[in-house]
DNA sequence: AGAGACAGACCGACCGGTCTGTCTCTATGC
DNA sequence: GCATAGAGACAGACCGGTCGGTCTGTCTCT
């Protein structure tokens, strides 16, 4: 792996775990085996790093959540899918994230600090909750949702609920507490579906 | 107000905002008119201040989330009424917590960082769920749920919703989203209730 | 010989915390 | 009633350490 991979895989690694403002370069620069001129020659500044990193990030979110899930027909399941995937693929992903989801910690942490890298956090989370009200208005189309059942509600609910499920992931660290959040909104989604 | 308040009151907003390690002592002191002088003669370090803007926060989540509460009978009213408190008095609060809930902020931010800070943070999340579990236990008693509904699967979807909410709220600061998401969890409860 | 990759000294700004000095208020002795 | 000594409240200079970023120099490869 080039240095600038190794660069930006630190990075990824240390921001999820501390924060965008709390990991210093140098520290990013120790861990990989590098100095200022090794890092500054790939980036401009620690905020182009951080859009390159945020990058990644996405990356191993697609690769990771959207695991199986065009193999699967209801829409419905690929839900569950996503779910399954959150808390099997995604958040016990360790060696990547070992601070848990690094969209959750770094919204939290930027919103009110550095708004300009905030913003492209939270476009990733409209648009994650677009796919899941898409999702779930399919399936109403396709008449696999008990009727009754608003669709763009249940949206609010699970986004809402995954959203919860990560901060309490990223301050407990608990696989148990995480299976049985996660696992609540998939035994919701079992019980308001055919 | 005493110094030793304003310093508190002033900890708690910047705190909400910025996070602990991104407050500095200079940040608070400046905004309250003091100096480090005035702030050392009252707090032994910053972590001290910490501590005592953390029991600040606590009093005014229980006099925000609880208010009417007791007035309330059923269970499920008990519930509803702490959920519409949570978006109409407490993280409305802009005046003491501009940067949403101020748990939330500090739970994402300190838990890899300030393991013995975070823990203080978590507590208080674990006897939140615990509260909502009992009063969903006591309506499931009451005969107030429906039947097949399980007590402890809507507690977590709740409780992670409610987390995933204020998430969403820190992040985007938008009242109609904080409805929606709030409001998504409000009518479940009813849906599932008589 | 020229260019890109990298090491590491260095810069001004800022961090949490200490320390000294000043000012005010109160308790005490007469 | 009044001088005075002591204590607490606060201001602000100062400390060592760390921050993001720059810059110069060296080494390697073409």
């Amino acid at each position: 792996m080039q240095l600038k991979d190794k660069i930006i895989h630190e990075a990824l690694r240390q921001f999820s775990a501390k924060g965008f403002l709390n990991t210093s370069t140098t520290d990013i620069i120790q861990a990989v085996g590098t100095s200022k001129g090794g890092l500054y020659n790939h980036f401009k500044s620690k905020e182009h790093l951080f859009f390159e990193a945020l990058s990644q990030a996405r990356k191993i979110w697609r690769e990771r959540n959207l695991s199986g899930v065009d193999q699967i027909q209801r829409p419905v399941d690929k839900l569950k899918q996503i779910l399954n995937n959150y808390k099997d693929l995604y958040l016990s992903d360790a060696h990547n994230l070992p601070g848990g989801c690094i969209f959750v910690n770094l919204a939290v942490e930027l919103s009110d600090q550095r708004p300009h890298l905030a913003e492209a956090v939270n476009d990733g989370f409209m648009r994650f909750k677009r796919m899941i009200k898409r999702l779930l208005d399919q399936a109403k189309t396709d008449g696999d949702l008990l009727p009754g059942v608003d669709g763009a509600r249940v949206a609010e609910m699970i986004f809402a609920g995954l959203l919860g499920a990560c901060v309490m992931y990223s301050s407990d660290k608990s696989r148990e507490n995480l299976d049985r959040s996660i696992g609540a909104l998939i035994e919701h989604l079992s019980l308001i579906s055919r």
